[in-house]
DNA sequence: AACGTTCATATGAACGTTCAAACGGAGACC
DNA sequence: GGTCTCCGTTTGAACGTTCATATGAACGTT
């Protein structure tokens, strides 16, 4: 009674009325043969004869039957779903997360997978969300990013023997799987770009917090200036974006002092936007007077300032290697976990090379 | 067997491990009751007497306790998860999608529900992953943005009976409950706004595909600018950012004809970031020479040429109610459609009020 | 001809939950 | 004391799959 044979419509391809689902059983009767059969068309067709599974599949795509997922998973006891929370939103933006996101679902898609969505305040909530997630058989894994120094994330979740990978390294002391895009390499590319250029004083915007990413990618500014024998603690002006002082403020106060820096190199291109900002108001072009470089290449980045030199990320490849990092997880509850460190690119371009 | 009453690690606060999950059955014995009451503490305690209760509750936090999401779905015949289709990274990228997104999940969870995303390449593919997550009732229902005039998405789902609601409308000829921003009003705001200021001539920064939104925003300048006797042929010039020129170009031509605009009215903030490259290149300084202003008052909002202003669309209004029309639809299918149309603001910096 | 092997398909059980209905006891009413 | 009602609880069945195992036919070997 279940059966729901009606005609295809026109409108596009597969189709059929959803609600009041076709199961394996109006299959395997229309088909005659067993529910099992029509099982092994859908996950193991070697087993079937050729022409069986070719009825089969007739008869699937006549009634537009799809398996049910709820019942294969609490069968298989497994999701086929990869859960993942939005950083949160703070003042200068996530400009990598609408390409990462999108990489991300991609790449679990490429394997099988969806990503499901959750939102924390802080990481002990965030934490919670992950093992409620878990507990319930919703995810079969975490990904995770914005990663700290000694992150509480890894150890509670190993700890609750919930599969997961970072992206971001935490230098925590438990060993799990991550992988990491070398911020300082970005950073340090960026520096020796722009001593290339002739740039000897320079000013770093970025956070005071603890964040791996943001400690690394100023840690790349001051190696490239070292090794180029140029002493940061005269020649590198370091900005908080988080102080009391707006970031505009504390740069002005800065390019009016001595040493003031003829390069800027920023944690990320909002913060390079509001560098430049700044250098037109009085009066500097950027890419002649001043070089500024941002970090991210987000959509801004090749309009700002008439083109902003920035640090793309391969978020394509941080997905792909994600995702399969924990698949394997999966495949192997006790494999050895591992760490995947990807090198960044430099995207030049006029605020660092401009004409006048 | 099943059971784990294993301490709680210090580490927060449910925790316990996930694999080889706690069952209703484990609860149900260790508190000498039966599943279907277990089930009746978690689904409907009035139906349970206090006492016991209270001794199914401390089970269940002793064990650690989570409903298995795949046999409540199963059996309930519902996932309580919508799905969501990113919509395609362009060159100007999404500059609402971070804050949408969060403020989708928000709502979602606030009912009970989680956010499943997926990716597309064009729109046919967008529907067709629609249908294969409701065939596997892998979702309840779905919601969609970036409409178009006669946007497809609307009359397949209706005939697939997926339950849905649209970010945008689509005027097309089928009804269907969407939650739009007024896009037009904030395009008359920010023109009116720079009527006021005593600017004679105007330029509109849009894309010239016929999606819902650019129409009605490029709508807001022209209605506006009639509105004030001002004749749009003359003082208003169009660039179209998806032509062949770029857009600096465009409005570096516009600049040097006759005519030439005092304000620019943006599709986007990024563009208005592309226009204030383009003015300072020729001295121009916005908020004082020329007035721009930007759609969406994402993050760089805030920062380029030292505060952009820019339309503000209420997005945590807009997740509410998109979420609300879904879930009204699951209570009762039969429902009328509704639609939702809601205000912007604007939010007025220096790059139309700003000194020199 | 009897037996073993392989291939294709079928059957029973189980995954963990909630629904529908049944049960038993306490109290109210006649 | 018997019957009715209500409350709290239990029991059997069902949701739609896949796993483990059984069945049976076809074929090759001795």
């Amino acid at each position: 009674m279940n059966v729901r044979n009606q005609p295809q419509p026109a409108a596009f391809t597969p189709l059929g009325t959803i609600r009041g689902g076709v199961t394996i059983e109006d299959v395997a009767h229309q088909a005659r043969v067993s529910r099992q059969t029509v099982s092994n068309v859908i996950n193991a067709p070697h087993r079937v004869k050729p022409e069986t599974n070719l009825r089969v599949k007739a008869v699937i795509d006549t009634l537009g039957y799809r398996v049910n997922r709820s019942a294969r998973n609490l069968r298989t006891q497994q999701s086929r779903v990869i859960g993942y929370c939005l950083p949160p939103i703070n003042a200068a933006g996530n400009s990598v997360l609408d390409a990462f996101l999108h990489a991300l679902v991609e790449a679990a898609k490429d394997r099988g997978y969806h990503l499901l969505l959750v939102t924390a305040q802080d990481k002990t909530s965030e934490m919670n969300s992950y093992w409620e997630l878990a507990a319930q058989s919703a995810v079969d894994g975490i990904v995770f990013a914005q990663t700290d120094y000694d992150d509480p994330r890894p150890p509670a979740l190993l700890d609750a023997k919930v599969p997961f990978v970072s992206f971001g390294r935490t230098w925590g002391k438990v060993e799990h799987s991550w992988v990491d895009v070398d911020g300082a390499a970005g950073t340090r590319m960026a520096t020796e770009h722009l001593l290339q250029l002739g740039h000897r004083s320079f000013a770093f915007i970025g956070h005071s917090t603890r964040s791996v990413g943001n400690v690394e990618r100023e840690r790349g500014v001051i190696d490239s200036l070292v090794a180029a024998g140029i002493d940061p603690e005269e020649n590198l002006s370091l900005i908080d974006v988080d102080g009391d002082t707006s970031v505009a403020d504390q740069l002005a106060l800065v390019l009016d002092g001595t040493h003031a820096p003829s390069a800027i190199v920023t944690v990320n291109d909002v913060h390079a936007v509001t560098a430049l900002a700044e250098l037109e108001r009085r009066g500097l072009t950027p890419g002649h007077d001043v070089g500024v470089v941002g970090f991210d290449d987000s959509p801004v980045a090749s309009v700002a300032g008439g083109g902003l030199t920035s640090v793309r990320q391969p978020l394509g490849r941080v997905a792909t290697e994600l995702i399969g990092a924990l698949a394997s997880q999966f495949d192997r509850p006790a494999g050895q976990p591992r760490g995947v460190l990807l090198s960044p690119e430099l995207i030049v371009r006029r605020t660092t090379i401009g004409a006048p």
